[in-house]
DNA sequence: CATATCAGTTAAATACAGCTTAACTGTCGC
DNA sequence: GCGACAGTTAAGCTGTATTTAACTGATATG
């Protein structure tokens, strides 16, 4: 049990050595000679009471006690490793690592790089498009915008506004399809990255807020909510975007959405960064002018009825 | 990224610090005096640039930068300890950890400590009971003897002569049930230890090899294979007992098993050890004590027919 | 077959990290 | 106000870790 640690020096040595399977190259990964390490290791060996490392005519391998040890140090290191470079990091107040869905990084966050960039020179923006679910230490990550229906215990977390879908399209095709019922015969496009949405928030249930039975069965398919939302900019057809995906679109004219009922969608976007980092300055100024941001196409959602998902009807 | 390491010893002490929460609990972890530990944060802090702990009345707290240092840093150390802990105990050659289920320690192993204490009194032999799988570093374990229809890849493994499944009971119930069909009417007991295999290996399994088609639906059942077997040998009813479990008290006629059919169980137990452990002394020793004592209630096998489950007609 | 080279070891000298003792600061509880 | 407590600081010592330089023994090379 608590047979105390041989010297932490030796085990690292170990380590690179057992990871090189060579003491010379490992002496090179930690700026020493090989005489010294030849001595970490034999003063290891000595310590363990059997030797680490069987020496061959000019390699070295493992003994058992060696493989029995190696893959330990080694997480060991890592981890360390991992953890030592998370804590610097927080010492750089220059750098901004960003992680969000494609869907947003690209029809939001992207777009808006620049407008960022000028506001604050000094922070250096990066994104990470990932879905993963994330670890901010282990991904070198800042700060997360998260979409679902989780929590985030044990993280600072903020809401951003609730999120709708309704059918948006070019304003081309929004002169054929002026009402719901015409959007029976129009070509419809199906955002898949929502799916895992319970209660589903899909055409059948937008349908049926117009009192409207009808559950699509042809139509483009996206698994990603940036190409569905593509798909309607190019005049593919009709798309049943998400806010946050396409406010930029509607506010800059190149979508319209004619129908003013929009169903609200279970889940919302959160911003998360790790407990006691929301003020450090690059993830401050992020937040504020995120969140400064997202009030400046506020006024879009005002021109919808948002119906919550449970109070619409079944048929 | 290769920010090199800060020191090692400054590391394990603020981990320790960490831990306790207190400079002076940790310095008589680390048996040094509060000073030296004193000295140790410091330095960690000024290699990282930034405090680890904030100093207060009489306590310290973590900043922000220390809490994230704390958990990898936590990790690391606990890592490293299990690892040298399992090479030291390659060093030992006289304790033995053996696991196995509960039912095989119980019914098979615990009944032959003594002799095998007998044969090797230099051996220290331990048994850990658990149906869990295991890690042999993490649960400081030496030898496994598993069952299932599992691989053990990267293990060092020897399967023990299959298995099979027969009816078994006291010799006095013996005297009243004594064919096949007299069985509907007895009281059955059931093992649901091996439930998890597929196929099942079960009383309506093997009530068809004797061309019967019987789902008995009352009955006590056992969720550990040990249990059942202890319940037919209290005279309670007729358990379908495994060979692994049955064989000790078959060869001293606790039990008897009168029809001479069994079902060939769709899976073994085996012997496993880590690569390269299997010629340690006490292993080596308890492998072929193992083995040996197999070999002994084998003749048992001999007296039946063993069906192999596949060849079972269904009805 | 001699020779250069490569990988690791050993010896002796040395530098410095890390430890200790001892005295000090500030806070809390009595 | 006093003593106890938690952590800090200073000065000096100890021994670990490192370097230089020479050595071993195996392998490749011309």
């Amino acid at each position: 049990m608590s047979t105390r640690l041989p010297p932490l020096t030796a085990l690292r040595a170990f380590d690179a050595a057992a990871r090189h399977m060579s003491f010379a190259r490992a002496a090179e990964e930690l700026n020493v000679t090989p005489a010294a390490l030849s001595f970490q290791i034999k003063s290891l060996e000595e310590h363990l009471g059997a030797p680490l490392f069987r020496r061959l005519n000019r390699a070295v391998e493992l003994t058992e006690s060696g493989r029995t040890l190696a893959p330990g140090a080694a997480d060991a290191f890592q981890s360390l490793s991992t953890a030592w470079n998370a804590a610097k990091r927080l010492q750089n107040n220059t750098n901004l690592t960003v992680t969000a869905g494609p869907g947003l990084t690209a029809k939001w966050l992207a777009p808006r790089l620049y407008e960022f960039a000028r506001a604050h020179p000094e922070i250096d923006l990066r994104f990470s498009a990932t879905l993963r679910m994330l670890d901010f230490v282990r991904d070198e990550v800042d700060v997360a915008i998260r979409f679902g229906q989780g929590t985030d215990e044990g993280y600072w977390s903020q809401p951003i506004r609730r999120e709708w879908v309704t059918p948006v399209m070019t304003p081309e095709l929004a002169e054929t399809y002026t009402t719901p019922e015409s959007l029976l015969q129009a070509p419809l496009i199906f955002d898949e990255s929502i799916n895992f949405l319970k209660p589903p928030c899909d055409w059948p249930v937008w349908f049926r807020t117009q009192g409207i039975d009808y559950t699509p069965t042809h139509g483009a398919h996206f698994s990603q909510a940036d190409h569905a939302i593509d798909a309607a900019l190019s005049g593919a057809g009709v798309a049943l975007g998400r806010r946050g995906m396409v406010n930029t679109d509607l506010h800059a004219g190149r979508l319209v959405a004619p129908f003013k009922t929009a169903v609200e969608v279970p889940a919302s976007f959160r911003f998360v960064c790790a407990q006691g980092t929301e003020n450090r300055p690059q993830i401050k100024a992020f937040r504020e002018w995120f969140f400064a941001e997202i009030e400046k196409t506020a006024y879009i959602s005002d021109q919808f009825t948002v119906i919550p998902i449970e109070d619409i009807p079944p048929l």
